[in-house]
RNA sequence: GGUCCUGUGGCCGAGUGGCUAGGCAGAGCUCUGCAAAAGCUUCUACAUCGGUUCGAAUCCGGUCAGGACCUCCA
């Protein structure tokens, strides 16, 4: 069974082919860290951390390349020459440098908390000033672009005559051109499709670099261009980002490569969808952004409550990366709720002994039950392997948990189980849950912690069986105060959770 | 205006020709000192109108509604 992914440039479900068998380079735009992240950032990095985790799981070497873009493009091109990251410095009253620092940071913490794998090769743009204005002159050299008062403009019309700009983003070059959009400070370029490669900054601008064609800082669609070339050659194998980064920015980044290293530079290209709320893309244009921040601290007006990084991710995996995802606090609390369930159930699972149980008798075995948990349980490469359907692998362990349970229950027996379904559904659920989804238990207690909890437990066993209700009650209601729930299993054991 | 996408039950969402998606919420039952869980059963679907087909949520066309990109955006 193959591997198959949704490539943005055919548009078409293809089978994995690496260009090096066993090797798999990945670019993944990263953030502008001119500011925190926000709900709808979760999703590229999450998404992409599975997709990274499962290719490793396929058996294959991974170079996972993130950038951080903290050069700062232009707030609006074409206006004044204006870069984000110094804008929000000069508000801040800090260094620019010192500014990114912050955010990088923040969104290191924020990556941790959802349990993502740590790129690679996480380049920074203001790192590979040099790569870039080595592209920049090698794209001119080929007659791909023009100097204008200082900055360097791609010449996409030219491009155009000979290549196809837009097969990416299904954009049709004429209409490009002929977009009667009127933006000031255009007078530099030759066509309004063009887009910069270098821009010469103004007096006051602070991040500068000393280039050829004078001061500036580089646009914003060369980093990429420049640091995948760097890190994984002029082709690799997938490149990815959200759906928005299609047009200009993806788009943009195959005419630059295509120039400089006459080859496409991606073979896949891979989006994930967005974040709406109430319909609408969670982002800057409808100001409807809820920081990562603010979703695990629930401090915000739109949340009734606060939300773990495991239930977001969890959330995301929930839906399939290629369709919008609706968020609302009340999707979220389901998602909390449903995660709950079945990592319960797996916390179970991995305790159950299989060993000590009679694998012979036949007569025993429910041969219909091991039957199907066998065939849920088969299903998940498949449903892995088509596109990534997380969804699907879900549905199919949620439809798990109940026999889980009622084996926790006593309500189906063990033995009626072959002890190698047992096993083989232990170690599907790690490797799929916590490997390839990167799902983890939130709370990690400490020994010392446990061991009181045991002992509490074992005080209120007591108490139960003298029928000192009081005394039991009491524990599990203080408890409770404390969020930890007593919960009395069939079996007569007490379990809790947090 | 151009290009493209979507419309599934109270909510979130899988699903592309015939088979219960799943989660959350609701209802009933069982278990239970109480509680919470859990188990079993169960109610709300496929925007709309036509067409193709033995058969359509799934394919085709119209209509309506929403969205994305075209400008920074994950």
């Amino acid at each position: 069974m193959s591997l198959k992914v949704h490539n943005s440039l055919t548009r078409k479900k293809e089978t994995f082919v690496p260009l090096t068998p066993g090797y798999v380079g990945m670019y993944v735009c990263g953030p502008t860290v001119s500011g925190e992240s926000h709900l709808g950032h979760a999703r590229p990095y999450i998404t992409f951390d599975f997709i990274s985790r499962y290719l490793r799981h396929q058996g294959y070497k991974v170079r996972y390349v993130r950038n951080i873009t903290d050069a700062g493009h232009f707030e609006e091109e074409g206006r004044e020459a204006e870069d984000k990251i110094t804008k929000k410095a000069l508000l801040e009253k800090i260094e620019p440098m010192e500014l990114v620092q912050k955010y990088t940071n923040l969104f290191h913490w924020a990556m941790k908390e959802f349990n993502n794998i740590e790129p690679n090769i996480e380049p920074t743009a203001t790192g590979h000033i040099v790569e870039q204005v080595n592209m920049i002159e090698k794209i001119i050299a080929a007659g791909y672009a023009y100097v204008a008062n200082g900055s360097v403009y791609f010449d996409v019309k030219k491009y155009a005559l000979t290549h196809d700009y837009g097969k990416l983003s299904g954009r049709v070059i004429e209409d490009l051109l002929e977009t009667t959009r009127i933006l000031e400070g255009q007078e530099e370029k030759r066509d309004k499709a063009d887009f910069a490669l270098w821009k010469a900054a103004p007096p006051q601008h602070i991040m500068r670099w000393r280039s050829p064609w004078g001061e500036g800082f580089p646009g914003w669609h060369i980093e990429c261009s420049a640091m995948a070339t760097k890190y994984l050659g002029a082709e690799f194998d997938i490149h990815g980002g959200g759906m928005d980064l299609m047009f200009p920015h993806h788009e943009s980044e195959i005419a630059q490569s295509t120039v400089c290293n006459n080859s496409t530079p991606a073979k896949y290209w891979l989006h994930n969808n967005m974040i709406t709320i109430g319909g609408k893309k969670m982002g800057k244009s409808y100001n409807n952004q809820i920081k990562l921040t603010e979703m695990f601290s629930g401090d915000h007006p739109l949340l009734t409550q606060a939300f773990s990084p495991m239930t977001i991710r969890f959330f995301i995996l929930q839906t399939h990366y290629r369709s919008t995802l609706d968020f609302s606090s009340e999707a979220l609390v389901a998602a909390e709720k449903g995660l709950k369930r079945l990592w319960e159930a797996y916390e179970f699972l991995k305790k159950l002994d299989s060993k000590n149980a009679v694998p012979a008798s036949t007569n025993l075995l429910d041969e219909e039950l091991d039957k199907k948990i066998l065939n849920l349980l088969n299903e998940l490469e498949a449903f892995m392997n088509d596109d990534f359907n997380t969804a699907k692998v879900l549905a199919n362990l949620f439809e798990i948990v109940p026999v889980i349970n009622s084996i926790k229950d006593g309500l189906i027996k063990v033995d009626s189980i072959p002890a190698t379904t047992i096993e083989l559904m232990k170690t599907s659920f790690r490797i799929y849950l916590e490997e390839i989804l990167g799902l983890k238990n939130t709370t990690e207690n400490t020994e010392t912690f446990n061991g009181v909890m045991e002992l509490l437990i074992d005080i209120r066993k007591e108490a139960k069986g003298k029928k000192d209700f009081a005394t039991s009650d009491k524990i599990r209601k203080q408890l409770a105060g404390l969020g930890i729930n007593l919960k009395d299993e069939k079996t007569g054991d007490i379990s809790w959770s947090s």
